[in-house]
DNA sequence: TTGCTATATGTCAATTCTGACATATAATTA
DNA sequence: TAATTATATGTCAGAATTGACATATAGCAA
């Protein structure tokens, strides 16, 4: 099992130091950091779908483009706030989020 | 569609002083507040099946029972990522917070 | 009523997040 | 190759959130 959680969360910014920093990672801490991915991974989905860079976007939000990379990374210095309000802001409705959110993932 | 929306915030912590602050929620912020009310009612209602007091659930959660309370009316001090962890804490999946969030309310 | 338990509200110092900036590293085009 | 554009990373002062405390209110039993 811990193999298997391990490779869910090589995403970057979170590869983890030792090994048993990772080990003590708890299923809370897992879910927490697969939920941020999902937001994460869906937002840099959604910009490019609309055609935004980063500076675009980050301009339209007022951010910067440093942040919104690091939102698109998962870094630890994003918040699920900053994550959902950004989805929110490209128009995406918490119907949306919802689904992004669920396993059973299919939406934007 | 106004009144719809007002309806929909009229939660308790999210009243509107004036009838113009209340019509210049844009609706992206009123997605944000509907999120956060959602949350925040499943939290309760998960903790209450757990037959848990929000200080007995804060000690667990290493919080306050008076943030507990805070988290439970969507007060403006708490972040979503205070509210999700929290359901994290009491063994909510994630798939469950998606349904949560998702308008086909059906789950925990 | 009183007493007891649970929840809500106001405040604040300490912690955490945020935008902004500099700079580094792709990726693309000429 | 260099030049250009897009994205990533490190840092930090200012802003927002947090746990903790005091206290208020609600609900309920005697």
């Amino acid at each position: 099992m811990k193999a298997a959680k391990q490779k869910r969360l090589e995403a970057k910014g979170w590869k983890v130091g030792s090994a048993a920093d990772f080990l003590e990672l708890s299923e809370e801490e897992a879910a927490y950091i697969e939920l941020k991915l999902k937001l994460a991974n869906s937002l840099k989905e959604v910009r490019t779908r609309r055609r935004l860079t980063q500076k675009e976007f980050a301009k339209r939000i007022n951010s910067s483009q440093s942040r919104v990379a690091k939102m698109e990374t998962g870094d630890r210095s994003v918040s699920l706030d900053l994550l959902i309000k950004s989805l929110l802001a490209l128009g995406v409705t918490n119907n949306d989020i919802g689904k992004v959110i669920t396993n059973t993932n299919q939406a934007a």
